[in-house]
DNA sequence: AACTAGCGCAACCGCATAACC
DNA sequence: AGGTTATGCGGTTGCGCTAGT
């Protein structure tokens, strides 16, 4: 037997919502909100919308705050971060960005940013050709070859270095601890009262404090410690989540270890428990890196390994700073100092 | 001016999972 | 514990607009 209906599609409009129907809508889940059952909220309107359809008006059309096109480039550049640590997890990219939805972020990948960045990347192959060609000429070599540079990854695009995001502070999400520990969890997983924050801290590749995403948060620390438990740690208002250390292991916790990210640490988790689905990005990491991404395998799928990711993304002399960060981490050195080297 | 191809976006579909009974 | 229903999410589709011919 087949799964029942949602609603009963003989009876239900599809197609474009007129603005009567975006007003009804609108003005009673501003007055009554949506009574926590979307199925009923049509009838109880009078639309003759399925309730899913009513959801998805309203969270990506009618939702106040809501920001459609004029994406910045920061904005690009954090989908593009997010996109290579974590796939296609629309609503888990949206939630960095303030204002968006995951179908406008979707759409927006798909249709442009893709291209862009293909249009960037096959600019870059030119010109590096072109270089390539007259070095080798220069040498009085006749047959030129495009130099091997295992250090520099041909397929990453030159995204200039972000700032930090101006986080509203109206804005409604991880303004509160209950939403930020909603995220870590939804992010992480599995933290039990016994858990360390998770495997990745027993070998903790990287170690960044995270007190950066203080400044998102409405100066509330996020401090998520590998010593302490993940619960006590997010439940601990008094201390405000005391200066303490999380774990990083991964593409995004490493780009942000390197200033080149802005969005929040408790990503990395997913990179960690996540395979990142690269099929489709072989514009971006090159068609060896999507066809070989055999290196650790997380059940029966398999994903890149982390440290290879990280030289992937940033630029040669920012993945030899891997040693030096190790070092500096092993001497509990701050996440801002390394950020801002020198500067603090 | 008419036609067409491509693009961008809103909306739909179906699956996975959470929540409830 | 297992079945049912609601919700959330990512992939896909279809329509309207625009630029090119």
């Amino acid at each position: 037997m087949g799964r029942a209906p949602c609603c009963d599609k003989a009876n239900v409009k599809k197609g474009p919502w007129s603005p009567e129907e975006d007003a009804k809508l609108k003005s009673y889940i501003e007055q009554h909100g949506t009574g926590g059952n979307w199925i009923a909220l049509p009838q109880k309107i009078g639309l003759k919308r399925c309730g899913k359809s009513c959801r998805l008006r309203w969270l990506n059309y009618l939702r106040p705050n809501i920001k459609h096109g004029g994406f910045s480039e920061e904005e690009d550049n954090i989908i593009c971060s997010l996109y290579i640590s974590i796939g296609s997890r629309w609503s888990i990219i949206a939630a960095q960005l303030p204002g968006r939805t995951d179908n406008d972020i979707k759409n927006y990948w798909n249709t442009r940013l893709k291209k862009k960045l293909l249009g960037k990347q096959r600019k870059e192959q030119q010109a590096r050709r072109s270089s390539g060609l007259k070095q080798e000429m220069k040498r009085g070599n006749g047959n030129p070859v495009v130099p091997a540079d295992n250090n520099q990854n041909p397929y990453w695009p030159e995204l200039p270095t972000l700032a930090p995001i101006p986080y509203s502070n109206h804005e409604p999400h991880f303004n509160d601890h209950a939403s930020i520990r909603k995220l870590l969890i939804k992010l992480g997983g599995k933290f039990s009262d016994d858990d360390q924050v998770s495997h990745n801290a027993l070998n903790p590749q990287f170690l960044v404090d995270v007190s950066y995403t203080q400044q998102l948060y409405d100066d509330q620390s996020i401090n998520v410690s590998s010593s302490a438990p993940m619960e006590e740690t997010l439940n601990n208002s008094d201390a405000q989540f005391a200066q303490t250390q999380y774990a990083i292991d991964g593409a995004a916790g490493l780009q942000m270890l390197q200033g080149e990210s802005s969005f929040p640490a408790g990503l990395e988790q997913m990179v960690g428990g996540n395979p990142p689905r690269l099929e489709g990005l072989e514009f971006l990491l090159g068609d060896d890196m999507v066809n070989n991404r055999i290196r650790t395998t997380y059940g029966t799928e398999s994903m890149i390994d982390c440290g290879e990711m990280g030289s992937l993304i940033f630029p040669p002399d920012a993945s030899n700073r891997e040693g030096i960060i190790q070092q500096r981490l092993l001497q509990e050195c701050t996440f801002d100092e390394l950020r801002y080297p020198g500067q603090l």
